[in-house]
DNA sequence: AATGAATGAGCCTTCATTCAT
DNA sequence: AATGAATGAAGGCTCATTCAT
């Protein structure tokens, strides 16, 4: 019977004393390591609050909702994993195409490796709200604007590609490594491994620049 | 989906008489339709089991436990998907690689097409619990036969894939797939996409060979 | 995370079995008695299904809300109330006006008499969720009606009232007994006390008639 | 409501300064802002003390209790409309009952009439913790010393009502009164409803007046 | 075999109250 | 005196699962 008000679902406070702040990065840790323990099924507010060494009151305070932690553990994430590709990117150690692919699918690869559960809850529940495409949508920009940077350098490869080729081009690197992760494949961390996803990308990237070129002819 | 008292598990009965046989489709049908309309949160028993006209405990007699259901239906799936992919390469209509790469990925993307939503669901329901292995198993077997079907024929590209090589492939097509069905993209069914996701795989199988036939020269 | 379908809010199972019925009116027995032995403050789901000697899911199978008991429950209060009453006013035993109103307050004292807590709760709670107007609709046409109905008869008083006028009856021979029952005056079931209301009542509609043949002459 | 952990009570600290009184002062009105705004299902210490501009920690320096509050509220509004009242039958403008009488019922009113909300929820808060007798008692002497003060006068009345008639007097023009803010009649300040309590008044006085002489002759 | 009422652990969320700063 | 972060009991409600009929 008690009225709910605030059905607000966002961040609730902003925290601005220095306990308050620890406070939320605690939480933030604990929901991670909650969810690499036992999955989304068992990503509960008060496992998380225990998890953080608080009660759930507290982490109410900061987030107004379960979800709400979701949402800012993805963005945390997606945040870290871009910087990383991007450093990749921005080294002008690789002259070549295939160096800098090569050093993306490193950092990817790397950006996999630890709390590889948690990550996919994460992705998980974002996705089964239907607010994937928003949270995904910094990554896709990304990714569209990485591929100009491949390209570019001393041999330049492809100027703009479509939302169709940024999307396969994406997906299917993201895709081959996360489920290399998820299986367990033993070569995983290969060099073997690593050349394929290199192969794969260079070979798609020069054939839609061949085709791209062929079109302008 | 945590289960609650008797930790049974799988299956329980084995319908010998038809009528049997029919409540069993029924509630398979129901769960789909409620994936379908509901999503993951609205697939309750009991909205299967009124979906499907029966009660709650008819459908615990056929399905030991929620998870069962959900573990059919993904079974059941697979096995439609499996069929129409076998029947696509089967077919001595394409003589080129390119054509029966097409094929190929037609057929899966049909396969995903209809119902996605269900599809969703039960690949995330899959995912959650960490089944996917056993799962996917036939898939990824399935397609380590198909590659050597897609280079034989009229014009052998190639001999042997190497494991990796293997799960590139596949990995890369169905990961770009699967990553358009999970976060509903427009162009999911766009010939563009299917352009992208042909010219992907046959790059790749180019690459590979070239690289094969350069090192055997 | 769990999605929740319909916020009904109203009825949900529309008891077909024997057994069905008899746990919806224990749940409302329940219910009353502990409203009547904690007040609104008391009156949770779970205080009422211990009392009830059901789950709370039980409960839950047949309100979809707190509130819906409370709904349910005043209505049930409404009913019987208003069948004394109108019993009381039927009886063709009250030729004279005074003799009538005399027995519409005895029905109304007798009706006070039980479960006094229980009734001021679900009227609270009905009147705190701005439901009360609905409610209460057919208690204010049982009045209307009421009215004319001691007007009648071999003397006749009055023909219609006002809407301020069925208030200003029915609140104020309302409103002081329940008064007191709520103070618990000692004179609460005195001849003197009954005496005192009739007198209240007969001289508000004497009033009321005299003003309105005054303005008809 | 539900005390938690100290069942403390009441006041707690005599405010002897002038900011200490200052903060009491908005204190309260926030608690009538609050109420009128939201309720009693909006009424928490948290709101109040922000619309207060002060923290909950100074809000409980000077309300041990959540209820504390809203008793101290009643009581601030209690001795208003009394004071109001008061001075309404002091007048000697109204020299005929029925004027004292009007004027007290438009005293009555008014006083109902401003933030009728957070006037309807601190009725109900009351009521609900059963405190209602004590605090209504006060008003209750006040009326049987008015209508003392009615039946005085140029044209006298009464001499002395019995205790039952003195009570039928109060709780049936309050009774009606406060039944019009309950459920937020609309008519409630209208002048017909206002003519109608008055008729009500007067009807009772002048009959239990002739019965008096009656029975004196 | 089927039914569906009943169960109850457990989830999310609120909010009165405390206490270190 | 004031602050406001933290607490945690308690409440409403869901849903997988059981079992008497």
């Amino acid at each position: 019977m008690a009225t709910r008000r605030q059905p607000v679902g966002n961040k609730r406070r902003i925290p601005r004393q220095a306990r308050a702040t620890e406070t939320v990065a605690a939480i933030l840790e604990a929901a991670a390591q909650v969810l690499e323990a036992s999955g989304l099924g068992g990503f509960t507010t008060n496992a998380v609050a225990e998890r953080a060494g608080v009660s759930v009151g507290t982490l109410y305070q900061y987030f107004g909702d379960k979800t709400a932690i979701l949402l800012t553990l993805a963005q945390q994430e997606l945040e870290l994993a871009l910087s990383d590709v991007g450093r990749a990117l921005q080294a002008e150690a690789h002259p070549l195409v295939e160096g800098r692919v090569r050093a993306m699918v490193r950092a990817i690869v790397n950006a996999f490796r630890g709390r590889q559960r948690a990550r996919k809850a994460v992705l998980q529940a974002i996705l089964a709200q239907g607010r994937g495409l928003e949270t995904m949508e910094p990554l896709a920009a990304f990714i569209a604007h990485a591929s100009e940077q491949i390209g570019r350098g001393p041999k330049p490869v492809l100027t703009t590609l479509s939302p169709e080729q940024v999307f396969v081009l994406s997906r299917s690197m993201m895709g081959t490594i996360r489920a290399a992760v998820l299986e367990e494949q033993p070569f995983f961390r290969s060099r073997a491994f690593e050349d394929e996803i290199v192969r794969l990308v260079t070979a798609y990237l020069d054939a839609v620049t061949r085709s791209a070129v062929g079109r302008e002819a």
